[in-house]
DNA sequence: ATGAAAGCGCTAACAA
DNA sequence: TTGTTAGCGCTTTCAT
């Protein structure tokens, strides 16, 4: 009544385990009345092949890890998680191939993570959120473990990379703001440790000549709220401002509105990763679409060929799109701290 | 060059295999020297046990599974999944227990996905998205797959079950509609199949008392915007519409507007799952907060304790809250058919 | 408190 | 084309 195993589909099949397994696997030819033989008896049995047997003798789990340096709280209010899981699904589905998740939210605890995929649950794995300087590259390196990194990692690595250029977009929006007068734009970035982060204040800061009215936030509301504030409140505040996320943006416009201004006339508005709720806002939020379902996939098949023995390479991914909305419809307010620049010019 | 193995580590302390096992797991009595000999050859050798190893002999594989039969693209923009998984990963990362991912668009796949978990992969599933008829509660009690069902499975089933009550927000949402003098409220629900849009549709209809403004729906912004396109083509048009989830709420009132309706004066609208953004729409969203992350949580502890060996239980989480927002304040518009309705009573 | 040895259910190298 | 057999690296029973 236990579950069959390879042995009793042989003996049903009158062959050996051996030729049940080539018989699935292919590796080796099997005349094709025997192979009829083996289905037939494996499906009278209702045979599955034990993964965990296989996993062993085969040493490949036929699993793909991710271990996120999140919190599982903040997990939830992210734009881009899912989708780009659901992208890397989409590709592992057509292989049968599962992907295991792990949050690990002490680097002791990431370390354990990334071992136990090492040990077993995974052949390799994707890294997400990757740092401008990134123990992790060195750290599975070390342990000789599969990877693709998601963003482009300076230093030398052995990894794949899925690339994407966050720069124009950034740059294409402050050009668009300049146009309709806009000289007072800030930019509420990210945590500058991460390679996107920093990637988009870079552009923002070559784009506007200036870190004056930069400011590090940490892709939270609080964040977006607080350092709005901040910024609203310097003597020559912003007339434009681009956040580094749409949970930012939307803190950040909230908080705007609570204090009087309207968007845009008062204060254009503009995030990064396109909500899906983004658009239904009003005013629908400008913000730039970074297609993760996309690079999901992209990734996936990435880590698939590495996995198939391919030498690693980085790909580049352009995905980014600029989606001009509302909040940054319109001309610049006239600028009533204008004259005041002019003064001291 | 190779990864040690328990050899290793146990030529290493001078003990056997057998010692350095039972060091670990602490199944039988070892010298606290011994053991501190055996932890610390571990250390020097840098050894991780092997899980593919593990799961074999000891038949259990640390990980849980969930398989998704949504479309991978769906997953995307679903309020509810994100914060879903966060809870359970909140649970599975204290134990160091894996999160195993599949999403299966067929049923065959499906069940090719829960044999997989069944052979290895998994020690146990969390089944989402319940049917009032599901066959994989038979399929998963004939493989013998432990599982933890979200949701109120009415027939009789082996499996513990993780419950909530979507009756009473409907009811209330209802009855606060009704003070404000709407009379035509209407419903767009998810599939009906699915236990979750039916107990919320069930309410629904007990509390207005008629399946007349009922429409099906099936949770994409597309068939929200169109349902709510042939609700007010009616010629006694609902003043207020409840959607079974904030995307076809929003879809539904985005086409409203576009109508050149107001909302909440000409068309009162609710949601429910409460989506991050909702408070931030303007008007911000009346919705059903449903606390994922927390029913996460329950979930995952649950099926943690049917994997521990206790009895199968159904747990009910009292976490539904109204939220009350500006798409549903204020009394009800002067209907323009009331006095027709008079003309034909 | 520890050792010896038999599996767990496959894959793959080696034979035939 | 198929059979034989030795692992894969653990856990666990049976001895001691």
């Amino acid at each position: 009544m236990d579950r069959p195993t390879i042995d009793d589909v042989a003996r049903a099949a009158g062959v050996t385990k051996a030729t049940v397994s080539h018989a699935y696997s292919g590796k080796r030819p099997i005349s094709a009345t025997t192979k009829a033989r083996v289905f037939a008896a494996a499906q009278r049995l209702d045979w599955v092949p034990s993964s965990r047997a296989r996993a062993l003798a085969a040493r490949r789990t036929d699993a793909v890890g991710v271990v996120l340096s999140r919190d599982p709280t903040i997990l939830a209010s992210d734009a881009f998680f899912p989708a780009f899981i659901s992208g890397v699904e989409a590709v592992l589905a057509e292989h049968e191939i599962a992907l295991v998740l792990q949050v690990a939210s002490s680097r002791t605890a990431e370390e354990r993570a990334y071992r136990a995929m090492a040990s077993g649950r995974a052949d390799g794995v994707i890294v997400l959120d990757l740092h401008r300087v990134d123990w992790r590259v060195a750290y599975l390196r070390q342990i000789r473990l599969p990877a693709v990194l998601l963003g482009a990692y300076d230093a030398e690595s052995p990894f794949s990379s899925v690339r994407t250029d966050d720069a124009t977009p950034v740059r294409d929006l402050v050009a668009r703001l300049r146009e309709q007068g806009h000289t007072r734009i800030a930019h509420v970035s990210g945590p500058l440790d991460y390679v996107h982060s920093h990637a988009r204040a870079g552009a923002y800061v070559r784009s506007v000549g200036s870190k004056e009215l930069l400011r590090e936030g940490d892709f939270t509301a609080g964040s977006g709220r607080a350092l709005t504030a901040e910024l609203l409140d310097l003597p020559d505040r912003p007339t434009a401002i681009l956040y580094s996320n749409d949970t930012m943006a939307i803190a950040g416009f909230s908080y705007a509105r609570s204090r009087g201004l309207v968007v845009p006339d008062d204060l254009a508005v503009a995030g990064f990763d396109d909500d899906h709720l983004s658009a239904h806002l009003s005013p629908a939020l400008t913000s730039v679409f970074t297609d993760p379902f996309r690079r999901g996939r992209v990734a996936a098949e990435r880590l698939l060929a590495d996995l198939a023995g391919e030498p690693p390479e980085s790909v580049t991914v352009d995905c980014n799109e600029l989606r001009l909305r509302a909040s940054t419809a319109g001309a610049a307010p006239e600028a009533p701290h204008t004259e005041l620049e002019e003064e001291f010019s």
